[in-house]
DNA sequence: CGCTGGCAAACA
DNA sequence: TGTTTG
DNA sequence: ACAGCG
């Protein structure tokens, strides 16, 4: 989730393979198949029992997975006074099915498995927890029960959230056009003109056709009862303006103007360094400077500013991508057993090169001060071994003493990228910026969808939902009036959250707005 | 014509 | 508080 | 020098 790309060029599309997308339990130890379970592990998630203060440890939790038709498991739950009937679980809703897992354990785990969290969880509470809350790789956009609540998209909508958004758009130059006149709008401070045209250039984008005339953008148009055209975002007066000088001259004058001129060159260089935003873009870029080496020498910025920016500008090759998650993931693993994790921004978006990785990362029965202390742990873990070499700012943990689900941290930096990590080049180190961000189990999905943008989508999305009354955010949905918490914990996949909220199912390569 | 336009949280 | 960030 | 809606 990029929000700034002065420059940005839109990446040649390519198979998005979502395998690794959601993964779970991708490293089982050998002891992970025998459902024995000490009473320690059984402790209630809250408190975290008699291991207080210790923080997260292997010996925590020492058994995942108890497979399902095993005599264990009913023994298990009878030891916890729980009777399971056939009816506490659905087939469908079974945690880890055996193309998940490792080969070397497909023998042990032919049959479906539970998440031992459940058992635990449900002990605590005095009864069968429904164990959908317990499945969080449970959904395949393509191919999804959930699919059957799906809305259709409405490609007339003036929402973005209701469209469809490829990649690749064969409008791409007029999209860039828009695009520049935006970056101006944005530079001059003009924000309400800026969004107008953000709206504008996502609009052309979700056009499945080349357009070639007036005529051709008829063919999107929706209609009002005197059956006038009218496109929504895309005012009568000014922008469609442009757009006509656009179709009939190949080219709108001013983006030319403004992609050429010096000062848009140096206020987009300024914008791409950490910690400069539009407004100390422009005042630098019209204090008579006419490089960032002059900016440098002023003392106006450092050069390791504008180097790190030069490392971060390149973009990220989707092997790259999974392959420093990967590095990321191996050691979560290390002090959080059976992570759940998803890959999110461009990369789940199907982009061929991502501007940052953004890595969600959730666990069953851990409690808030858990995860917050297993997050510190990580990035005290990666800074030793040299692969986290920057906290972009501080973890922002949440406080350890709401009871509420609308918990999340996160972890902002920069990794170096090595060959040694997995990546493509070879010797040459190149610093990437990866977030990690941890949160409840209840709001996995949500975060899921929060984090895969693109900006325009979330923006509409939030703007859709208050009409309902309701407000959303990264970790909870809520009533506005009210402020009482939405409960997600029946929520089974990103596609049903959707559904839940009267959203169209839009697939995350299609949300690519801006 | 007048109002709205996404949003929270961390810096400086 | 305004700016920057995701 | 934006656009939609009530």
């Amino acid at each position: 989730m990029k929000r700034r790309a002065p420059s940005d060029k839109s990446t040649t599309d390519e198979e998005c393979d979502d395998s690794d997308e959601i993964a779970q339990n991708q490293d089982q130890d050998d002891n992970s198949s025998q459902a024995t379970l000490s009473e320690s592990d059984l402790a209630p998630a809250e408190g975290g029992g008699d291991h207080s203060g210790s923080g997260i440890n292997n010996s925590t939790i020492k058994t995942a997975l108890i497979p399902l038709n095993s005599p264990s498991l009913n023994q298990l739950a009878t030891s916890l006074g729980l009777l399971i009937t056939h009816s506490d679980i659905d087939v469908n809703d079974v945690i880890v099915k055996s193309e998940c897992l490792p080969n070397k354990h497909k023998q042990q785990h032919a049959h479906p498995s539970v998440c031992h969290h459940w058992l635990r969880d449900s002990a605590a509470a005095g009864r069968i927890l429904p164990i959908a809350l317990y499945v969080l790789d449970d959904y395949n956009p393509n191919n999804s029960e959930d699919g059957s609540d799906d809305l259709p998209p409405n490609p007339q909508s003036k929402n973005a959230c209701f469209r469809i958004h490829p990649l690749n758009s064969p409008n791409e130059h007029l999209v860039h056009a828009l695009r520049i006149l935006k970056q101006d709008r944005v530079a001059r401070d003009e924000r309400w003109n800026a969004l107008a045209y953000s709206r504008a250039a996502a609009m052309v984008k979700s056009f499945p056709h080349r357009i070639r005339s007036k005529d051709d953008i008829r063919l999107q148009l929706s209609y009002d009862s005197n059956d006038t055209v009218h496109t929504k975002n895309i005012g009568e007066k000014k922008i469609r303006a442009k757009i006509e000088e656009y179709l009939n001259y190949g080219r709108i004058s001013e983006a030319e103007t403004i992609q050429n001129s010096a000062s848009h060159k140096l206020y987009n260089a300024l914008c791409s360094i950490q910690g400069i935003g539009p407004r100390r873009a422009y005042e630098l870029s019209r204090t008579g400077a006419s490089s960032l080496g002059e900016l440098v020498e002023r003392g106006s910025i450092t050069q390791e500013d504008v180097t790190l920016a030069q490392h971060l500008e390149l973009g990220i090759p989707r092997t790259e991508v999974s392959s420093i998650a990967g590095v990321v993931m191996e050691n979560a693993r290390t002090l959080l057993p059976h992570p759940t994790h998803a890959i999110c921004g461009g990369y789940r978006r199907g982009k061929s090169e991502s501007n940052d990785i953004d890595i969600l990362i959730t666990h069953h029965g851990y409690t808030l001060q858990q995860m917050n202390e297993f997050l510190a742990n990580l990035a005290r873990r990666l800074q030793d071994m040299g692969f986290l070499t920057k906290l972009m700012r501080q973890l922002s943990l949440s406080d350890g003493h709401s009871d509420k689900h609308d918990y999340q941290s996160t972890l902002l930096g920069v990794v170096a990228s090595s060959s040694k990590y997995g990546t493509t080049d070879s010797a040459q180190v190149t610093f990437r910026r990866v977030d990690i961000i941890v949160c409840h189990p209840h709001s996995f999905h949500l975060e899921v969808l929060a984090w895969t943008g693109s900006v325009m989508y979330e923006r509409d999305l939030r703007a859709f939902v208050k009409r309902r009354n309701l407000k959303l955010n990264a970790s909870c949905v809520y009533d506005e009036h009210t402020n009482n918490e939405v409960d997600l914990s029946g929520i089974r996949s990103e596609r049903h959250l959707l559904a839940f909220l009267h959203l169209p199912w839009i697939a995350p390569e299609n949300r690519n707005c801006d």
